[in-house]
DNA sequence: CATGAATGAGCCTTCATTCAT
DNA sequence: AATGAATGAAGGCTCATTCAT
């Protein structure tokens, strides 16, 4: 009875941990080389593990994209809701926003990299649920901008659903050519720029040059 | 005699026709299922030629691609700075830009779709050519702001080569939700919103709400 | 305990053995259409075998070539210094060499085939396995003809590189004729007739006729 | 009839240049690359006429090897025996033969080199053209072999057929062994020490040493 | 006669997935 | 649970051959 105890403990644990481990490895090997381009005997080399062990804990090879976003995206997304709700105005709170999406992304480069590239496919593998995180994402902003309207601070003629691409986008390309440069500057110090850039754009107005 | 004008005519155009038909149908098939997922089979019946004649006008299925920026992207982004061209100020010349930009992805489905795929991708086929065709799209755009900043319509606290990305990674994104909600709408129509969006933020700046 | 030992037998032969049978099988279907008319799926079903399954043992369709000589080949090879050391004085060890060479030959008509055929090819897959096969031969040769001179038994006035070539040669047309006759006559027997006649020669050395 | 025999003049004439000039094209290519490796498209840049014209020639590509024994290889052989009957005796004879064919050899590489490869396959193309040539060969050594012995030059206890092997497979390494050293010596120099060796072979006949 | 663009059958090779151990 | 050998379908590419011009 102990003896299986043991292997009980060890059983939810470990599996587990092999499920991380390679989650983890496929995100590094999708990212450097493409979903297409990667092998599954590559994921499993880099995870250590045999060929067949992945399949233990993934469907298929496409199932291991959609659990990328199931679970590892869609964590980091979920902190953006607590993250913005920290902040006071609309304004503090895209700040929050932004500078929690460049950091998150920054701080697992392999995970923009893999989500950068899948959400801008054409024929997307995870279409629901990276529908569903752009909408999450885009409510987000939706909700900042209507308060921050109401609180005056933002301008009341605007296009809603323009204004939230906008603002994605420019995030987005942040981190693309964040990307595509190396990586190796500090994303989270264009949080701020950037934000006032949404926010004043960069007309001149009226001030004397 | 008047006979052989006619056959001429053909002779002349056929070659160029096929190459034409190729590309055409490449991008087409890449733009439906993407690169990697597209065979040269697929693509042959799409331009109604057999499979071996693609390898008389492209070296290899990359060599597509390859051709897909070097000719058909290029054409494209040439054809901007002709267009900004027109414009007397800096603004203006940014609406040329974004109108021009939206107007040509929207003319082209299916090049806008693939363009947006691969540039996106980690690993890029044509990394130089979209590299290329990429800084000249920055390059335009850096000149805009600088001519505005000269105007006086732009102001000078920036940093230019974020204000760079923030631009084009908007229009890009615009672009982007268009190809995804299936494209039924009018691209061009958001030019003028997304400029002022550009030139104003969101911000409000002290006028009553 | 004991049980295990009949698994660890079985387990250490089981990989050697398909091996074996995707050589074999290649060398007989190489033998018999010719190396560039194979194919891999026609190897596969000789041997019984997938044919992904034999790029598990083999790097591609020319690296079984190379393991040929490198393995089979090479083998029969070995065996012929040991054989020639057998011999008392040197026109036994020649005798000794012509017959093994015959012999083994003859035991294995597929290996002949394939090794004829592609030894006399001007662009050889194998090229530096098949020079070094070649002169170990040589090298025999030479070795026993210099003892030979030392023990009179072989004149002085030779050049040695050429009867290198005159005693290979004749000992391969022989194999070569066996071959496209159909190998249905002895080999071995015509080893002393051979021997006899690099010794002696076709000449009448003054006898009566 | 006199209005055929003009055309025939130069239908004759023409074509048949271009006949030898793709016959020497792909004999050149063939003894490069092997007949596999070969591909018309490289026969045709070689004789510097378009694919298509090939196959006003010639049936097919085996036909192109077929025609290099018929037609080629054929005429060298044929020239063997006017010149073999040239020597007044069996060893003048031998001579002249062995001379002959190492020297026509030397003249041609490329031919040497395909007649190489292609008689020593297992399937060979033009089956009954090398059959019979190879026969007109061991012919002409048998008459050469039965007339020394009636001369009382050649000793009467030889099995013939042997004889015949060993020294067209001498000659054939000879011939090969140049080939493979990149043919840069006289091969004809080669044919005295080897008539030598057939007729007096490698023993030492009771001399002293 | 000559051309060379077009064809499409065929082959090598890869790789996701399975399953006996 | 874990393994990794085995599978075989699928795809990129080549090239002998044809045929309209």
């Amino acid at each position: 009875m102990h003896i299986y105890g043991r292997c009980t403990i060890n059983k939810r644990r470990r599996p587990n941990d092999k499920y991380q481990r390679i989650l983890e490895a496929a995100i590094k090997v999708f990212a450097e080389q493409g979903f297409f381009q990667s092998t599954i005997a590559q994921i499993a080399r880099e995870a250590g593990v045999a060929d067949g062990t992945i399949y233990l804990y993934f469907k298929n090879k496409d199932d291991i994209l959609v659990q990328f976003f199931n679970y590892k995206t869609k964590q980091v997304f979920d902190g953006f809701r607590a993250e913005v709700n920290k902040g006071d105005n609309a304004v503090d709170k895209l700040r929050n926003l932004v500078r929690r999406h460049l950091a998150e992304f920054q701080r697992d480069r392999n995970m923009a990299i893999l989500y950068q590239s899948e959400t801008h496919q054409s024929f997307r593998m995870a279409e629901k649920q990276i529908k569903e995180m752009s909408n999450m994402y885009l409510d987000i902003v939706a909700e900042i901008v209507e308060q921050g309207q109401q609180e005056g601070m933002i301008r009341k003629n605007l296009y809603l659903s323009l204004v939230k691409r906008f603002i994605l986008g420019a995030v987005d390309e942040v981190i693309n050519t964040w990307i595509h440069s190396g990586g190796h500057y500090d994303l989270v110090s264009m949080a701020d720029p950037l934000v006032d850039l949404f926010i004043e754009g960069v007309g001149n107005r009226g001030q004397s040059t």
